[in-house]
DNA sequence: CGCAAAAATGTGATCGTTTGCAGAACGGAA
DNA sequence: TTCCGTTCTGCAAACGATCACATTTTTGCG
């Protein structure tokens, strides 16, 4: 039952009830001291005019706006886009974020921003002038951006990270890189591995480094010794994954395994393997982290760390809106990854 | 400059300029009739207060929202998610939609929608009541939902539909998805397949139905007769792609190429040749649609249809904006597509 | 039954922008 | 100079909700 106009407005479903707006404001927002026969009435109302409360008036008067701003990289999500490797974050996140918020009343909005930190913070500055969200979700590499959570901070906006961060204050929800990365050296330990190398990715993002030093806490443990040629600093390129493969390979006892830190330096390392002659996993063990859409389908399919992006994303909406709501807005999450065994780890081949 | 209280609005620009609200907002709505020098000053004057114009006000008083709704299927989208395939759509829109808008100072917001039609029209009229935008975009399956189409023809938003749709109303922007599969067809034909089989889609999407439209037409044009067994009609999915594709194989003549109406039945038909021995290309050429990330990496890597997504979102989403500026909101548009050969199709094995 | 405290409901102001219209300044022709 | 038609500018109302507060009704209890 559609009003003529076409608009219904909160005055409709008061006068249809038979009560004031005020009142009916009160059932939208579960407000408390509303009889509840009267909550029926208007409920009722509501229900047969199918009004929705517009979101635009709610921000004007009220507080809150019910939009949650999701950051993401404008350069990582083109590139994605471009290479073709499929986006690990922008599907994730809408199954996770987008449903949580969808479940509890809210809208989330993306943002492409980009990567230089001054010019994020603009950026950012200028979206919530515009959209004056309820709470931010950050996603690295703005995670490690910390001029811009200080700034949301300044402005009293709730906002959460995704990914390791660098200051304790806010919401902050990742995985533990640095946990994941023992794990995955240590299978290749298991698997009798020891000449185990690792190539980092870019120090832009703050996991890179959890990453690093969670392999080299499992190797000390394993008392495995770490020979400095076997870590390789690349940026989470195909070039750099290349670029160090090559060099790796070309030492006079090269690595029989290794841990890339993302997939696409692990797709180099497949490719430059392959190039030289040498089997995966029977020559050279890899191991890779993120698990985007294809990494099953490599030749062979990629051993990787899945990071549980949509349960990330999830978390912080839902922290988040909690935040919007009242309750405290910070804290720090981790949230259990999940070493997926497919078929580019095996013994080494002594 | 930010103010003190962090929240600049027009009458601050206003009185820092010395005009009156209303002049500034001509300045911000390029309207007409303001003298240069006014409007100078007017502009100093907002970059100098980093001044943003709140969306939410800007709706409540005028007629426009700045926001493009882009509808989504849920169940696609969660499908494709879980699967880990990657999804073709979201990235895609991201980056020809949202950079579009973004550009020309819309922002877009992505809502999913169920599939049956009746559920997504009254989700679309919720978040319409909502959120007010100023045109929406429809995705497959919903670019087939007439009800949904009609609804937003009934109440004056304009509306554009990516894909095949099934009536001539609105903006409608698409791939030539019957030329596409002619070259498909034509593609192997020229290889030297006459027994090409194909293995069509869901029927909800009207894509399908010219798709197959296509293939016919460029069987017949060929000369090459069409042996009914040589259809299979399956629903996009991988385990309807394995039926099909057991069907096929099992014919006392079986066909010597296979086109699917998708990547994942692609993947499914890769997978059955392989289990019965078949290798592709020399034993089975195979053409794909969609070219989801993930088809470079399948062994060997599919030779598909490459729908540009990011193109059709990006020209939607610039007509739906010139139609809130006035212009008439319909039109047909056909975007080129491209076909991808990578390693999968080859002449027949005779 | 009476009276205060608590619960339920209503009233008017408010958010920041645009719209519609009225008024002021300007410019050219008589 | 006078007048009229543009071109420019400003004022008040409106959009649809919430907030703060005032008011009414109900409840609890001596």
């Amino acid at each position: 039952m559609a009003s003529k106009s076409g608009t219904v407005t909160i005055e409709h479903v008061a006068s249809a009830a038979g009560v004031s707006r005020q009142t009916v404001s009160r059932v939208i927002n579960n407000g408390p001291n509303v009889k509840s026969a009267v909550r029926e009435r208007i409920l009722a109302a509501i229900d047969a005019l199918g009004y929705v409360p517009n979101l635009a008036a709610r921000r004007m008067g009220g507080a809150r706006s019910y939009l949650i701003l999701a950051i993401n990289d404008r350069q990582r999500t083109i590139h994605n886009w471009q290479s073709g490797l499929g986006n690990d974050w922008v599907d994730q996140m809408l199954c996770g974020g987008m449903l949580t918020c969808e479940a509890r009343g809210y809208h989330m909005l993306f943002e492409l921003v980009d990567t230089d930190h001054d010019l994020a913070c603009k950026q950012v500055e200028r979206a919530l002038a515009a959209l004056r969200p309820d709470g931010v979700m950050l996603t690295p590499p703005h995670t490690a951006n910390d001029g811009l959570a200080q700034m949301l901070r300044d402005r009293g906006i709730p906002y959460g990270r995704i990914g390791a961060a660098s200051s304790d204050d806010g919401i902050n929800v990742s995985m533990d890189d640095s946990a994941a990365a023992s794990d995955a050296t240590r299978h290749l330990i298991d698997l009798g591995h020891r000449r185990i190398a690792f190539v980092s990715g870019s120090e832009a993002y703050a996991a890179s480094d959890a990453r690093l030093g969670g392999y080299r806490d499992a190797m000390r443990q394993a008392g495995a010794s770490i020979d400095d040629a076997h870590i390789e600093h690349g940026d989470f390129s195909f070039a750099s994954g290349v670029a160090a493969m090559e060099r790796l390979l070309a030492l006079s006892v090269p690595p029989t395994a290794v841990i890339a830190s993302n997939d696409e330096m692990a797709f180099a390392a497949l490719h430059v393997a392959s190039a030289r002659g040498k089997t995966v996993p029977t020559d050279l063990s890899i191991v890779s982290f993120d698990d985007t859409p294809g990494v099953r389908f490599s030749v062979p399919p990629l051993t990787a760390i899945r990071q549980p992006i949509a349960d990330l994303a999830a978390k912080v909406c839902g922290l988040l809106i909690d935040a919007a709501n009242g309750s405290s807005a910070s804290g720090n999450y981790h949230l259990p990854f999940e070493l997926v065994m497919r078929s580019t780890t095996a013994p080494p081949n002594l």
